[in-house]
DNA sequence: GCCAACGTTGGC
DNA sequence: GCCAACGTTGGC
């Protein structure tokens, strides 16, 4: 079982955004970064921990937590000439980007980012590192432990 | 394979 | 809106 933090931002789905989907479950996808599609495809199991991270918004840092819910699949909104994620060279024989389904588990008090930084607990966590810009980032259990445990309240 | 130009991310 | 950091593209 690993722990990943992903990043999503308000504007697009908020963390209501995902309490109101059906089933509490989105489908990840518009990730167009190799690393993070890999982490998707080749490490993401159903059950895996996660945390859902608003980025880029008035104050981002860890707004709920959830799960994978699904292994990876081919993102549909490559194929689409309608979506700002349609790839011209992407084919549905060799699909180019994955993405798995995220359901809710919780949503919790955010948790923001300045907070994060105060912990040495976590100054290692790949999100907190200057010029970190993945979307998705694996977590160390203890890192995992710390925040879903110590800093996280409903 | 190099690398400059360009686009994107995301905190502030 | 600014800008640092980083990834991708494409000419050579």
């Amino acid at each position: 079982m690993r722990y990943w933090l992903m990043k999503s931002e308000p504007s697009d789905c908020s963390i209501d955004d995902l309490a109101a989907m059906t089933e509490q479950t989105v489908a990840w996808y518009g990730v167009r970064n190799y690393q993070a599609r890999n982490f998707m495809r080749d490490q993401m199991r159903v059950g895996d921990g996660a945390l859902f991270y608003h980025s880029n918004c008035a104050v981002p840092g860890v707004a709920g937590i959830a799960r994978v819910a699904s292994t990876a699949y081919p993102d549909a909104t490559q194929f689409d000439r309608e979506s700002r994620y349609f790839d011209p060279k992407a084919t549905q024989e060799t699909p180019r980007w994955f993405n798995v389904d995220v359901q809710l588990v919780k949503k919790i008090t955010l948790v923001p980012l300045a907070e994060l930084r105060k912990h040495p607990e976590l100054e290692r966590m790949r999100t907190l590192r200057r010029g970190n810009r993945l979307s998705i980032t694996p977590l160390d259990p203890a890192e995992w432990k710390f925040i879903t445990s110590r800093l996280a309240r409903d």
